[in-house]
DNA sequence: CGTTGACCTCAACAATTGTTGAGGTTCTAC
DNA sequence: GTAGAACCTCAACAATTGTTGAGGTCAACG
């Protein structure tokens, strides 16, 4: 029988305070993305949220790619490169950062070769 | 449909409509990016907006702006920095670039670091 | 002049990105 | 076994960044 790399049940996974506590992003945010799609958790029996610690990792790469402009069905596409429900590897990780730093140094580029061409009227 | 480009600079003025065809922004938000203050100008006796060249910038870099992250409102600060009403001179638009270099500059730091330190949970 | 397209203001709508509150449930600690 | 904190859903509101439309004006050509 192959043991399947997942999911450990032992561990009671992070309530939603505990992730906003911890990641400084506030609890109807993190409900808000996940409601997008960005982020994904599993149920207790009483209906409240648990989450796996790469849920850290995505906020924090969520909030840095929103400040470089990009919006959240941009990251969220982005995000979905990942493997669903998976512990993504580090692998997974790499490539993903490698696009979003490529698309940010663009988005710079661009902007540094508006400030080049700026000139006074005239 | 009138005036091609008229010799004329004692009296530029743009008409929104053509400030809108040579920059790709539309005239709606043109006219909301002068009610934000971004960007100003003259009216005729019939009170229809004319604009000086140097709109044609400003609005370039709002746009470059706006991609790397930044709102209207920190746009306009930026901007405010400049001679109100004058035509900017070279030494203006330098420093005003230099500034927004650096942010823009920052905010991809910050991603690059957060992506340096993502990593799969362990 | 008169027509016509570009312009004006103002208000309503819309997408994005959340926050706040009401009303109800679950979990934990005593 | 119960009090209270933390959680749940859903809906309403809010700021930002515009677009669209109604109703009216301006200007240039013929």
């Amino acid at each position: 029988m192959k043991q399947d790399t997942s999911f450990d049940w032992h561990e009671p996974g992070l309530t939603i305070g505990q992730v906003a506590g911890r990641s400084g992003v506030s609890v109807s945010a993190i409900r808000f993305y996940e409601a997008q799609g960005l982020i994904s958790s599993d149920r207790t029996a009483g209906n409240q949220r648990r989450y796996h610690s790469d849920v850290m990792c995505r906020l924090a790469m969520i909030e840095a790619c929103q400040r470089v402009g990009l919006t959240l069905a941009e990251v969220g596409r982005a995000l979905a490169a990942l493997p669903p429900g998976q512990a993504p590897t580090s692998t997974d990780w790499d490539a993903l950062a490698e696009r979003l730093r490529t698309e940010a140094q663009s988005r710079i580029d661009r902007l540094n070769q508006v400030l080049r061409e700026l000139a006074p009227p005239a």
